[in-house]
RNA sequence: GCCGGUGUGGCGGAAUUGGCAGACGCGACGGAUUCAAAAUCCGUUUCCCUUUAAAGGAGUGCAGGUUCGAUUCCUGUCACCGGCACCA
């Protein structure tokens, strides 16, 4: 400790910094945060539990960037919080392992992936450690951990192993498939419906089975790249080209591994009324989910069988004067194909679809404003008017969503509208609508009345559009023309990835394509070193897997495939696409519960309890999950699709991963703007009396929030702010900016605050010269009161994440304590060493190693993380007199001091007031109508 | 276009159930301390008008409404942020 200035214990960077590092350094070595499982030593059965998640991060190189503590400070306060409240706490930390960015650099570099995110990962490990985090690291994993992986397989050979049973609503093992099928107490669904399952060949079997897998290999669209050698997300493709070098890029259908998590559409949506989370989540989610009510119907088409569209308006059927198909719909190549076309006709089909074909969706989507088609020659009958309607095909109608094809009622259907209006297509009113008629000027969408609407064999005139609805579909049911049926937005998801930095399938085939999984005990099916990450260049994708021939070729008993489905010696192929970066992630919460388990991929009980339903929450799971808002969909329902499938297998406990869902607000920054609204970097600005002007021209310039860039050159390091303060003045600033969910810009001018208070707390309890405990003899009575208030005022905010106005009371109470006393020697101020433990446990969870070196200099020999929480005297939270507003007509008239007795009554209240010396005044010579008295809060005349 | 959210001093924000608008912090201004500065401490700081003062008026994006009383509830409207967007 220096010694050359008359105040060594002056908390500033560098005494904050030496704090830190020694407390830090201290609860490593005590394992102060670790957390015991059911079962383990040390585990007290009689806490209540509180699992408190963090969205792990991905390790970059680029390191910490200021929004990560944001989160998770907020719940190490909780969990410090909690802690010494009582609870069992798990709090766990790990790295989302698998992403590109290493990938990338691999094809650039050559270095190996493993080697980049190792780096990445234990920078990313001393940073947060910087912080102060209550993680529990002996939980510590990656996802790309070899023993993780493991499960992270083990996981989607589960799915492959299952069905999903729609009778019972869950997903069962495929064995209890097979067993009923062969018993003959189920008969074959999907394309084999109708089909005797006694009858079909091996093949057609394992193709029946293979085809209602959870997890299987599916057909999909995808925007394929032969020069870079992947798929492309259809963000990453611009007309028609890469985004990446300009490449063409071709639409082609693909056989990918799928998951089919539309088969859960219905609970993912449901089970949101379960879980605690942001209503605006819960609506991305929802419409994601896309439910949607309505029928399929199949119109007769002239020499082509039927086509089956899907609607949301049966009752509409009888306006629907054409029908469109998507140009990959099926009838299009058959069309191609009719010799009784004719022949200019199908030219011109055949250059609209091409064209519509090598665009993206994202095209489609950009040039949606105009509505192009073609006539594909084929006529269909409308099955309620009878009568012959044209078949078209348009790219405003999407091969992915219901069948593929419509029935177009354009005079209700403001897309329909716009495209019959287009090509001079007729349109009949068949809804009368309260207030908005038809006119042929737009659509009227919406309910009403049916009209125009008869024919001999259906008649809904005058019918509501919900009777009318009800009535066409038990008639389409009735006569085999259709039937009720939901659909959905959700698509089933794409698994497969053409890269090399993901989880290998654990699955491999045989010459025929087969496929057989690997059996538990072989895996982790680890990834072959390779030293040659280079995309592969061809018309046909070949994941980069493909050149590790040694690892690829195979034979059934080296890949750890059941010699029981397949023998030993049958040479085959691996799989060479990975899983995507999501894999990880999906399950990463469960796993925290018991990382080192080497025989499941979470122990029964250790899922049981943490995963189990805390007491202030309102379902089962993780108690608090704190993430961005940019993972609403994707991750969220990802994991809880996973989630879910684990539930039916038996192998989870509850329905939900997640019953408190909070995001944490984006933090900005300050950049400039021209007048022209162009941005200027931060550094390229000035100030000047006042203004911003930019430095080079002298021009002045708006300052706006914006995200924070390395273009605009306004990121912050958290390593540079912890430098120049320390991890508790960042943590403390960060909770003080406002509330955790808004949005909030960086302004550094403003961290100088919350340290003026952490000196200010410190210099409170402790001696700038000498380092010891400055303790008042006598408590001052004022001040003990504002620790019982600041007290409960902490404990609120805390339970409701309101750290800013926590904090805010902390202040206060630093403020009033420091301040002259009303004792009568004045020499005693300050805090006994029973107030001055108790300000420093509410301070703890907010600025931990400030506080613990506080709790060790007043002679603890144990943590203030591991002490208990103080409580808060009722009795000491109300005042003798509490001060009243008086209003006259609403107008604050004057404040007077009432008894507490006499203002927690209205009647004596209003009394006391009436006669008030003050209030005489304001009320003398009015007649008095009406008197308003609200106990303990004002006290409002009406004259 | 649809869905969700947000608009409060010079700035970040507070007001938890309809009851004193502006807690707390930043900045600014004034003072104390100091040879001086830094640091620290004390005070003032929504705006407007009149004023020596006391006091008065307006005010939570905008316009209305309900109420004794509205930042809070209702109707309409504007702006910004996020998401979705030909889903039949």
């Amino acid at each position: 400790m220096a010694s050359d200035t008359p105040t060594p214990f002056r908390y500033d960077a560098r005494l904050a910094d030496e704090i830190e590092r020694r407390w830090q350094a201290r609860w490593d070595q005590q394992q102060a945060f670790r957390a015991s499982n059911p079962g383990e030593a040390g585990f007290d059965a009689s806490r209540p539990k509180f699992y408190g998640l963090d969205m792990f991060p991905y390790p970059s190189g680029a390191g910490l960037h200021v929004g990560h503590p944001e989160g998770y400070t907020a719940t190490d306060i909780l969990c410090r919080a909690r802690r010494m409240q009582g609870f069992n706490v798990l709090h766990p930390m790990g790295w989302d392992a698998i992403g590109l960015p290493a990938e990338q650099y691999a094809v650039q570099t050559g270095v190996h992936p493993s080697v980049t995110t190792g780096k990445a990962i234990d920078n990313f490990r001393r940073q947060l450690k910087r912080f102060g985090f209550s993680y529990d690291w002996s939980r510590e994993f990656a996802t790309i951990d070899p023993d993780y992986v493991k499960w992270t397989q083990w996981i989607w050979l589960q799915a492959y192993d299952s069905w999903y049973d729609r009778d019972a609503d869950r997903a069962r093992p495929i064995g209890e498939l097979m067993a009923e099928l062969d018993a003959g107490t189920r008969a074959p669904g999907g394309a084999w419906l109708g089909r005797s399952w006694s009858q079909m060949d091996p093949q057609a079997r394992r193709d029946c089975v293979d085809g209602q897998r959870l997890a299987y290999l599916g057909q999909q669209t995808v925007n394929w790249c032969p020069k870079l050698g992947t798929v492309l997300a259809n963000e990453e493709v611009i007309d028609g080209r890469s985004e990446r070098g300009g490449h063409p890029v071709a639409r082609l259908p693909l056989k990918q591994w799928m998951f089919r998590i539309t088969a859960y559409a219905d609970r993912l949506l449901a089970d949101l009324a379960l879980v605690d989370w942001p209503e605006s989540t819960r609506a991305m989610q929802s419409e994601w989910i896309g439910r949607s009510e309505g029928a399929e119907i199949d119109f007769a088409v002239h020499g082509s069988g039927a086509l089956r569209v899907f609607t949301t308006r049966p009752d509409t059927l009888f306006g629907a004067t054409y029908m469109v198909v998507a140009p990959e719909h099926p009838l299009v190549e058959s069309a191609l194909a009719s010799t009784s076309i004719d022949g200019s006709i199908r030219g011109a089909l055949r250059v609209y679809v091409d064209a519509a074909r090598n665009r993206s969706d994202l095209e489609r989507q950009a040039e949606a404003k105009v509505k192009t088609g073609v006539f594909t020659g084929l006529e269909a009958t409308n099955p309620a008017t009878g009568e012959r309607i044209p078949v078209w095909t348009a790219d405003y109608v999407l091969m992915g969503y219901g069948t593929g094809a419509i029935m177009a009622v354009p005079a209700h259907d403001q897309r329909d509208f716009e495209f019959a209006s287009a090509f001079s297509l007729p349109i009949t009113e068949v809804v009368r609508m309260d207030g908005v008629t038809f006119d042929g000027s737009r659509a009227t969408a919406g309910d009403g009345v049916a009209v125009n609407s008869a024919s001999a064999g259906l008649t809904i005139d005058g019918l509501s559009t919900a009777d009318a609805k009800s009535r066409v579909i038990a008639w389409l049911e009735s006569t085999r023309r259709g039937e009720r049926r939901v659909n959905y937005r959700l698509r089933d998801w794409l698994f497969s990835r053409q890269r090399y930095w993901g989880e290998p399938f654990p699955i491999v085939y045989d010459s025929t394509g087969n496929h057989y999984p690997i059996k538990t005990s072989a895996l982790p099916l680890t990834l072959p070193d390779m030293a040659d990450y280079q995309p592969i260049e061809s018309d046909t994708p070949l994941p980069p897997l493909g050149k590790a021939r040694a690892w690829v070729e195979t034979t059934a008993g080296d890949a750890g495939v059941d010699p029981a489905i397949l023998p030993p010696s049958t040479p085959v192929r691996r799989e060479t696409n990975t899983m995507p970066g999501w894999a990880g992630s999906c399950w990463y919460e469960l796993r925290y519960c018991d990382p080192r388990n080497g025989h499941r991929f979470v122990g029964e009980e250790a899922e049981r309890y943490w995963m189990g339903q805390g007491i202030d929450s309102r379902t089962a799971g993780v108690d608090l999950y704190v993430g961005g808002s940019e993972h609403a969909v994707l991750h969220l329902l990802y994991a809880r699709f996973w989630h879910k499938l684990l539930f039916d297998l038996g192998h989870v406990s509850a329905p939900e991963p997640f019953a408190k869902l909070f995001h944490q607000g984006l933090i900005t920054s300050h950049a400039y703007q021209r007048p022209d609204k162009s941005l200027v970097p931060v550094d390229e600005v000035e100030e000047r009396e006042g203004t911003f002007v930019e430095r080079a021209t002298g021009v002045p310039v708006a300052s706006i929030v914006a995200k924070m860039s390395k273009s605009l050159r306004n990121v912050i390091n958290p390593d540079d702010v912890i430098a120049e303060y320390g991890a508790d003045t960042f943590r403390l600033y960060e909770m003080a900016m406002g509330p955790l969910e808004a949005s909030k810009p960086w302004n550094t001018r403003d961290i100088a605050g919350v340290f003026r208070f952490l000196q200010r707390a410190w210099r409170l309890c402790l001696d700038e010269a000498r380092g010891v405990p400055l303790l008042a003899r006598l408590p001052d009575p004022a001040i003990e009161r504002a620790l019982h208030r600041t007290i409960k005022k902490v404990g609120d905010d805390i339970d409701r994440l309101a750290f800013n106005t926590a904090i805010a009371a902390m202040i206060e109470f630093v403020n009033a304590a420091t301040r002259p006393t009303t004792l009568a020697n004045p020499e005693d101020g300050g805090l006994t060493r029973d107030q001055m433990e108790r300000f420093i446990q509410v301070l703890a969870p907010f600025a931990p190693h400030l506080a613990e070196e506080v709790w060790a200099r007043l002679g603890h020999g144990t943590l203030v993380a591991h002490a208990t929480w103080p409580v808060a005297d009722q009795a000491m939270l109300v005042d003798s007199e509490v001060e009243v507003p008086v209003q006259v007509l609403g107008k604050l008239r004057a404040r007077i001091m009432v008894p507490s007795a006499i203002a927690r009554d209205a009647a004596q209240l209003e009394a006391y007031a009436r006669s008030h010396a003050e209030v005489v005044p304001l009320i003398e010579g009015k007649p008095i109508r009406r008197v308003i008295a609200v106990p303990g809060k004002l006290v409002n005349f009406v004259v």
